[in-house]
Formats: C-alpha cells, sequence, structure tokens
DNA sequence: TATTGTGAACCTGTTCACAGCA
DNA sequence: TGCTGTGAACAGGTTCACAATA
C-alpha cells in the first residue's frame, strides 16, 4: 500500500512527504504509518519527513518487488483471462511464464501473448522457470489437485481464487481471495443499515 | 467461510457437525468457530453438536444472504467480464442488474446475458432496481469518479478492484481488493523462505 | 460422556503522546 | 520548530480451559 502511494507521490512529482502526507495517501493514521516504517529502518528525517524515491526503494527491496517473480496462472475461464491480462502484476515485478489449463478446447487458445497449455506441462514449466508462485483460478473441485500438482513440482507459495480451503504441507505459503465474500461483507453492513437508524421504530 | 463450509458438508450428506469438523472444513480452530457462533445464538447442542441445516439458515439470515441483492459492475475490462460471469455471485444472492462502461466501443458488446450500457445510465438504474451495492473494476484514474457517482446515485456499499484509495461520506462502505498487492505478500515471504534458512551460512 | 458456550488469559496490532533529533 | 521514532497504554480478536448441560 505504503509503496502504492509513494508511486503516486512520485509521479505527482512530489520529491519529499510527512508520515501525514503518506498516511492519507495510503488510508491509514500517521502513527501506525511511522510503526511500520520504523519496522524497515529509519529512513526518514525528523523536521523534513521522508524521501519520497529512496523511501520507495526501501520498500520494494524489503518485499522483494525489486526482483522479477515467475508465476503461473492454472485455470483459464473468465477470471483466469482476467488474472493473465491484468496489467498490474507486470508492472509490480510479477512475469506470467505459462497459462495451463486441464480441458484441452482451450488450448488452442492464445490468452494475453500466451498459448493455453495443458496442465501436464506443469513440472516441466515449474523446472524451466524456476517458478515459485502459482495461482490457481480454476473451479472449487480441481483446486486442491492442482494446488497438490504445484507443490509436487516444487511451488511454495500458491494465490487461491477458487472456495475451498486448501490443505498443503508446512512451507508452503496459501493466499486466498474469496470475490463474493467480500460482496457478503458488504451486504451483511447493508442489511445492518437499513435497520439500524430507525431499529424498532414503529412503522 | 462457515455458510460455505456448512454447504460443502450438506452436500456431502453430514446433516449433524461438531465444532471439531466445522473449523476444520472452515480452516480455524474450533475454540474460535463456538466463539463466532456465540454471537449469533446458541444453535449447538452440548454433547452432540450442530444441525448443519439448521446453523446454515441461522448464518444466513444472520449475514443477509436470503434476501436478493441486486449489484451493478462499472468496468468491464478483462476483470469486469470475469466478475460479471463469476457464478458464485449469483450462487450466494447477488443479481448483477446492469454492467456499465464509459467507453462507447463496448456498447454493443453482450456480456453474460446482459448488454454494456453507458455510464450516464447509473443513476436511473440504481434507482430502478433499488440498487445498493456498486462493484468497481475500471482503472485506477476513473475509481474515485465513478465511486462519487455511485454515492450520488444512492449506492451506500462499494466492492474497488481499482487500486487506489477511494474517499466516500461517512455511512458509505468500501471494501478493496488488490489482486497485485496479495501476490506481493507471497513474493515477500518467498524472498523470506529463500534467506532465512541458511542466513549468515557462508557460501 | 461428549460437546457446547464462555470467562479469563493471552497475544497482536493500533493509537497515543512525547522524547529525541535535524 | 516540526516531524520522526518509539515506549506505554489501549483495543480487538484468539486461544485456553472448564463449568454447564443435552
Amino acid at each position: 500500500m505504503y509503496l502504492r502511494a509513494l508511486t503516486g507521490l512520485a509521479d505527482d512529482g512530489t520529491t519529499t512527504c510527512s508520515s501525514e502526507e503518506l498516511a492519507a495517501a495510503a488510508g491509514v493514521n500517521s502513527a501506525k504509518l511511522r510503526k511500520d516504517l520504523s519496522h524497515l529502518g529509519s529512513y526518514g528525517t525528523r523536521g523534513v519527513g521522508y524521501d519520497v524515491e529512496y523511501l520507495r526503494y526501501q520498500i520494494a527491496r524489503e518485499i522483494g518487488v525489486t526482483q522479477d517473480w515467475p508465476v503461473v496462472i492454472v485455470g483459464i475461464g473468465n477470471l483466469g483471462h482476467a488474472l493473465a491480462n491484468y496489467s498490474g502484476f507486470r508492472s509490480r515485478g510479477f512475469r506470467v511464464v505459462a497459462l495451463l489449463d486441464a480441458d484441452p478446447r482451450r488450448h488452442t487458445e492464445v490468452v494475453a501473448g500466451l498459448e493455453v497449455r495443458s496442465f501436464d506441462d506443469l513440472e516441466s514449466i515449474v523446472a524451466e522457470h524456476d517458478v515459485s508462485i502459482g495461482v490457481i483460478a480454476t473451479p472449487a473441485v480441481a483446486a486442491q489437485d492442482v494446488a497438490d500438482r504445484m507443490v509436487a513440482s516444487g511451488v511454495t507459495s500458491i494465490l487461491n481464487f477458487a472456495p475451498t480451503v486448501l490443505s498443503v504441507p508446512d512451507g508452503v505459503d496459501v493466499r486466498k481471495v474469496d470475490l463474493s465474500i467480500e460482496l457478503q461483507i458488504l451486504a451483511y453492513h447493508e442489511q445492518r443499515k437499513a435497520v439500524a437508524p430507525g431499529s424498532e421504530v414503529v412503522s
């Protein structure tokens, strides 16, 4: 978040900023921002603030986005398409090296400049490009199988868009994004908005 | 999460489950699950466990997914396409009532059975369908404008996929999904995996 | 007896408030 | 003087451990 906020400030031509300004741009409070940054080191100047470009580099280095991360995407349905074309990955140091799908009918397709390949090619692709991050965009039923194959072939981080809890061995990280849970949370609050203000008020 | 886990159990024909089983299916610890459920009421039976179907209904009612939520999606690029076609929305009580895009060239398209309409139609659509939830899948630069228009037309909950911090008035909820931040988090852990085990070891 | 529901302990991350420093 | 860096207070959520109970 801070990295993106700093990039935004840099694009606006800002060369220096206070914790207050950066916190506003990132949508957090300034004390939290200072504490967070303090874990990386003392990159600010008291009485002045932070140098945008310097801080940006320090954060990028710390979180590892100065290097290039090869990524495979499995499951080239609607979501897989969107992910393959998502420009935000490329611009943050992620390079999609292969798109895989179990359905042979998709293997003729070319998406985002890459041909969709057979899921059987997973092992060779992971080995060839030294891939450690995999993205699962398959239906829920296939997700655990895909995860197992990914882990077996050497992937150690998985971003899971399928609505299932994956079980993986220790040492493998999984992050889950569930689009409909986000909507459910909003719906929950909506429901409460409708009730709370006039709660118990007789019609 | 619990709702989805319960649906899974119900599909397997399970009619009753302990906190231990449900917690495993949802990927949390059983004490947390019991505490979470206790906030809704006492729907379990000591010595026995929970009735899957009964608990499922109680949770669904509590979070508001027993009702139908009309939703508009703005920005029908790759991600908008994927969201429009995402079956998880429909199955959880969300109904996409309109797809809007500022680019007139897209207005001929039909996506997921809906024609893509002009962004100018936002107000009338929100009014007609009584929409309270909007989804923003536009580029970052357009997101704040879209949010402002949504709020002005009566939307009170926004799911934002654009990589920007939106500012909205009190009473409006915003949730943000940033796909590349998820990958960055994985990359960060990957980087540490590579360093930590043999840290400080001389080559 | 098996399992829930929950007070208390614990832990983690946030905010406050101010000393330290350019 | 203005802003960072940080100890201390605080808040919220998680886990433990056990009394309550079907």
